[in-house]
DNA sequence: CGTCTATTTGAATGTACTCAAAAGCGGTGG
DNA sequence: CCACCGCTTTTGAGTACATTCAAATAGACG
């Protein structure tokens, strides 16, 4: 159960078992339906979830629909970190795609964390450091590149996307028209 | 020469004086004129910058021109953090806009840092922390809002822009053709 | 004062959008 | 097991909006 969480954590900084009990004490697991929020639009959000199993997107709504903010699949984390940080309502909604595996870390929680755990906060500074270079290429990308070489790119890093996830989403998530992504997937496949 | 930087660290976590002069040790404050360049494609980024004065720019550059990805300003950091932490040539330059005071952070110095001073992580995990979430809401307002509703929220964040950095890169930084900015800029004149 | 760069303006073009409708697919219940 | 229903994906046609290209104007700097 807790396994991907161990190895993820032992991959940035070594913890004793002791310190890992620690964690183990105050992570919550919970297996979700799909469809199922985790956060909706407007509440505070006081958790992060690591994604053990399955998949879910985060999104904001304006009046033009949809806007996919992230996927998470399996050992990554899922959030609203700017209503975590400043506990004020959330703009996003949190939404499982898949049944899901998922761990929750309660702020409150991760605060002890830091406390008591040395390695903790490299741990998290190092996956933060990540996280941030990966979006800042997202959004790179996004202002220097084509929506077909995005996709290109998002079938790359996550080849299995296709059958996961529908393309209205990845459509959401890209930036177009679910029409345009299915223009583009076609012209793809006749090459 | 250090106030701004020790302002910067003290308010994510306290640090002593013998820690702090740790870090002074270690920083090298550079003067650098407008239009330098810090950082060039394909070099690879051992450094991070804490801007004390000035403003500076990070670009990518592809066949369809430059496309900047950051603007620093007085009390942010500027790198290229990907070619940082993995080593690899760089694919952003790195400019000074205006004359700038920086005070260049060298990764060797920094991993030291934080094996000498147990806060470091902490400020640091704060830092990427913040970061991220800066960039995640950049991203999405570049995926949901308009051009016209994004130039609108910069000035809000940094009412000076207009005055200290050309249209020109704004108009990139926003992700669209200068001539649309120029556009932009009149139809709210005339409101 | 002259040169180089930045900004503005205009006109034509093209790409992705919207709207509408049909086809495909999966899941549910009879 | 099959038929139906809802949701996703595809396809088509017309439209709108930002872009490109070109040129003029304005501004900055030596």
């Amino acid at each position: 159960m807790y396994s991907l969480l161990h190895s993820n954590f032992i991959s940035k900084a070594p913890l004793t078992a002791d310190e890992f009990a620690l964690i183990e004490a105050v992570v919550k697991p919970v297996k979700l339906k799909k469809k199922t929020k985790l956060l909706t639009n407007g509440e505070v959000c006081r958790f992060s979830v690591f994604v053990n199993k399955g998949c879910l997107r985060s999104y904001s709504i304006d009046n033009k629909g949809e806007h996919i903010v992230q996927f998470a699949f399996e050992n990554n984390w899922i959030s609203d970190l700017y209503s975590y940080i400043t506990e004020t309502a959330s703009h996003l909604t949190i939404e499982a795609i898949e049944d899901c595996e998922l761990l929750y870390l309660y702020k409150q929680d991760m605060e002890q964390l830091y406390m008591q755990i040395p390695a903790m906060e490299r741990i998290m500074r190092l996956q933060f450091q990540n996280a941030y270079v990966a979006v800042q290429r997202r959004l790179n990308a996004t202002l220097s590149i084509t929506a077909e070489e995005r996709y290109i790119a998002l079938l790359a890093a996550q080849p299995d996307i296709t059958q996961r996830v529908p393309l209205l989403h990845i459509a959401s998530y890209l930036g177009i028209a679910p029409e345009s992504l299915s223009r583009i997937r076609k012209q793809l496949s006749t090459r």
